[in-house]
DNA sequence: TCGCCTCTGGATAGATCGATCCAATGCGAG
DNA sequence: CTCGCATTGGATCGATCTATCCAGAGGCGA
């Protein structure tokens, strides 16, 4: 019997990542969830940041759901990364550019204006370096490395979708993904092929042993 | 004489980068910059768009000087790139994680809902990309790789942005800049010495001409 | 000095904001 | 059936939002 409190998370998500926090009215959000002022302050007696946490939390793990279905179909790490790059681009061209990131809108909004909902954006933001790190080392790249290498990772992709959506164009995402995974193949500790990344020449990691 | 007018964008400025669009109040504004409503509605008959149009326009061409200042003064590409990664992360520092990107906030928020000022920022930011482009082309980049190595730059430092404002942790920000030092580094056609690069920090670098 | 134009001062309108209140409804347990 | 609890239906409040209005102040050329 729980689902208006489902419908109103979901309502809130979609409209806070279009429209960001202060751009998105609980008149707004209960029109849309077909559901009535009371229910709302009934599940979620915080009023709307509550609700926004919630909404951000819910989100944040639906995204990298996706992100980690797109990058586990993919044979390699290479072109797991490259395969979660060209998802963003598609998605937002599916969309016309307004599908981006769910919940850096809201991120950029609350940073240094709403403690309560910077923490559930951090949160958020860990979880999906740390699954990053996670599976980039579960790739034969060395734990020293792997944590950067995610959080560049991810800049990228975040950075990229900033670029795309205000010029309504996939050419900054095309362009970052390529560079995610130049630097990712550059990490690799391909134990056989060390004289084979001939396009990207040197970067700062030493190409013995990564132990450790 | 006309100082209201540049009070106000100077306000708005500061104020959209915090809080964003609807997050700012006209109300704010003119108290902060101590002006009354007619001022406002005088000096920019469309009102709040027209004002954050703007103030969007000088905040980015004033953090376009920032930048490229900062940039030329490094004695080469590399650590040039890597200062102003380290300039941000050392600004974000200096403000508690409030002031980072002076028009991301903005961009995210009105992508999708405000084609004015989605405008406005599509603007700045290719101001950026071309300018980003042209330094790296002066500086042994190919023509061919100059803009998508800008975009890939502009992209880290944007995302990593995001990622340290929420996190309130230079930590992307370090990352990013390495990352990006590197990328640089991989397209800068150097005529020598390709492959002895060592694990030096940014700095050491292939001194070409040091023009200027 | 006069008249003109730019700019400022502040009140106010009309809409919308988040939040609260209480009565009514549905439903399972006893 | 009846009770108790979770949930819903709206009306409504005070605050705040953007925008408009008009009168007055100030500078400047004629």
């Amino acid at each position: 019997m729980n689902d208006t409190r489902e419908r109103l998370v979901n309502v809130s998500a979609a409209l806070l990542q279009r429209q960001g926090l202060t751009g998105t009215g609980i008149k707004q959000i209960l029109a849309e969830a077909h559901a009535p002022f009371s229910s709302l302050y009934h599940h979620f007696p915080g009023g709307k940041d509550e609700l926004a946490t919630a909404a951000i939390r819910a989100s944040g793990a639906r995204y990298q759901a996706l992100v980690e279905a797109v990058w586990d179909e993919a044979p390699d790490v290479i072109s797991s990364v490259a395969a979660v790059f060209d998802g963003a681009a598609k998605t937002l061209e599916a969309t016309d550019f307004a599908v981006a990131c769910p919940i850096a809108t809201v991120a950029l909004e609350v940073a240094s204006t709403n403690e309560q909902l910077r923490l559930a954006t951090a949160e958020v933001f860990d979880a999906w370096i740390t699954a990053g790190a996670g599976r980039l080392e579960a790739n034969s790249v060395p734990r020293s490395e792997a944590r950067a290498l995610a959080l560049s990772v991810i800049s990228l992709l975040e950075g990229a979708l900033v670029l795309s959506q205000a010029l309504k164009s996939t050419e900054p995402m095309r362009a970052a993904g390529a560079t995610a995974s130049a630097a990712v193949r550059s990490a690799v500790a391909s134990p056989a092929k060390t004289r084979r990344a001939r396009t990207h020449s040197v970067t700062t990691t030493p190409r013995r042993r990564g132990e450790r």
